[in-house]
RNA sequence: GGGGAGAUUCCAGAGUGGCUAAAUGGGGCAGACUGUAAAUCUGUUGGGCGACCUUCGGAGGUUCGAAUCCUCCUCUCCCCA
């Protein structure tokens, strides 16, 4: 994997740059669709490659290794050839899980006893055994396995997490360099800051994990329910440590107008439910505002879902068919918005590319993010 | 023609003397959703939007008090001829 800049911004640190992996180029700064199970959810995988021209996409190692298990992946060769996505691939570690599926695990030094939320047989995750996983997975980003404490979180919590993180991540590392890619495509290993809101904690991690000299590095904990400055402020502080000449990718981020401030602090990824999960939910997100699709004001707003797209769909479809189908709560809705909502966060990260290219993201920025954020 | 059951708030359907503006479900309306246990979850759904007023087929009656009891009327459904 191969990271190269192409152009700083001149006003703030957001930089275009892309990433070179055997499955492809990532142009940054990029949004990745997360496909947890192996799926982005509700999209085909053509739709994800020609309509919403997705680069990379997530999986999940907790999920994939409950379900379908590895001798599934393994047998298919990989994780690529098993959905038919041939582009590159980040896998998240399960640390994640450590964090949502908080009441059936437990943590030691060791590792994380998991409950599956399947059948609620026991697991453990070692940092080795998740590498092992995300090998047996083929993704080309690997992230290591952390713990992503809650918020709020005491200090006193978040420092502990953070020494067993940083414990965890110099394991993953030395297990990740005693084995092998299992499908001939080089994988890389990210790293994971931690911290909490704690501007000590952050900075301590973020100089741990600098000096590390991983490929890429990420930025984790937030966006689990923090007030949003606090969420920048650890961004900042954070991207202002870590290696300016390796891809930063901000986990689990976020509304259209996070992506854009992160952006200007120097995040190159990002990834999140909500362009799928709301769309489900019959939000979607425009140039425009946000709307709510279920709202009884698009039931006779024949136009076009989106008349400033170029997606087929939504030229295609009305808003008030979009409603209806909604209303009716039929499969094709959901389908619909998670499309759209891709094809905008995707539209919006290349859109920063460009004014980055340009030299003029910052007064783009501020022009645009008070309309994306407002609801129509 | 004979016998029986029933009419409840948008719909279906509980309730059978006061705790009932009325269970529950559906529908409607609105909100939430940030490394996905999510095609999910939450709120609200007579009016005035206060301690108030009008509701349970219609009219009358019993009672301190009725959706709930009585009388008549209207309509619906089922069974037997």
């Amino acid at each position: 994997m191969k990271f190269t800049i192409q152009n700083n911004d001149p006003k703030s640190n957001a930089r275009a740059g892309f990433i070179e992996t055997d499955h492809g180029n990532i142009e940054t700064p990029i949004f990745m669709p997360v496909g947890t199970i192996g799926s982005v959810k509700a999209v085909h995988i053509n739709d994800l490659k020609d309509a919403v021209k997705a680069q990379i996409i997530l999986g999940n190692t907790y999920h994939l290794y409950l379900r379908p298990g590895l001798d599934v992946l393994e047998g298919a060769g990989g994780l690529h050839k098993f959905n038919g996505w041939d582009r590159p691939i980040l896998t998240d570690s399960g640390g994640f899980q450590v964090f949502s599926l908080a009441h059936r695990r437990k943590i030691t030094n060791e590792g994380v006893t998991f409950q599956s939320h399947i059948d609620g047989s026991r697991h453990l995750f070692t940092p080795e055994r998740v590498m092992d996983i995300e090998r047996s997975i083929g993704a080309d980003i690997m992230m290591a396995f952390d713990e992503c404490p809650p918020y709020p979180c005491e200090k006193d919590y978040a420092r502990n997490s953070m020494n067993i993180t940083h414990g965890w991540l110099d394991r993953c590392i030395s297990h990740f360099n005693k084995t092998e890619p299992k499908y001939g495509h080089s994988q890389a290993l990210f790293p994971i800051v931690q911290g909490s809101v704690y501007t000590d904690l952050r900075k301590e991690s973020a100089e741990y994990i600098a000096k590390l000299g991983c490929e890429g590095n990420a930025i984790g904990g937030v966006s689990v329910g923090e007030p949003i400055d606090l969420m920048y402020e650890m961004t900042e502080i954070v991207c202002n440590i870590l290696p300016k000449d390796k891809p930063r990718y901000l986990m689990g981020v976020g509304t259209p107008a996070n992506i854009l401030e992160g952006i200007s602090m120097g995040v190159d990824m990002f990834d999140c439910v909500m362009p799928t999960r709301n769309g489900r939910n019959g939000m979607i997100f425009t140039r425009n505002g946000m709307m709510n699709m279920k709202n009884e004001k698009w039931k006779h707003d024949f136009s076009p879902i989106d008349s400033e797209s170029d997606l087929y769909s939504d030229l295609q479809y009305s808003k008030a068919y979009l409603r209806h189908l909604f209303s009716a709560n039929e499969i094709l809705g959901p389908m619909i918005a998670s499309l759209h909502n891709l094809h905008f966060y995707l539209w919006l990260v290349k859109e920063a590319r460009k004014h980055i290219i340009a030299n003029d993201f910052a007064t783009w920025k501020a022009q645009i993010l008070p309309i994306v954020s407002q609801k129509l």
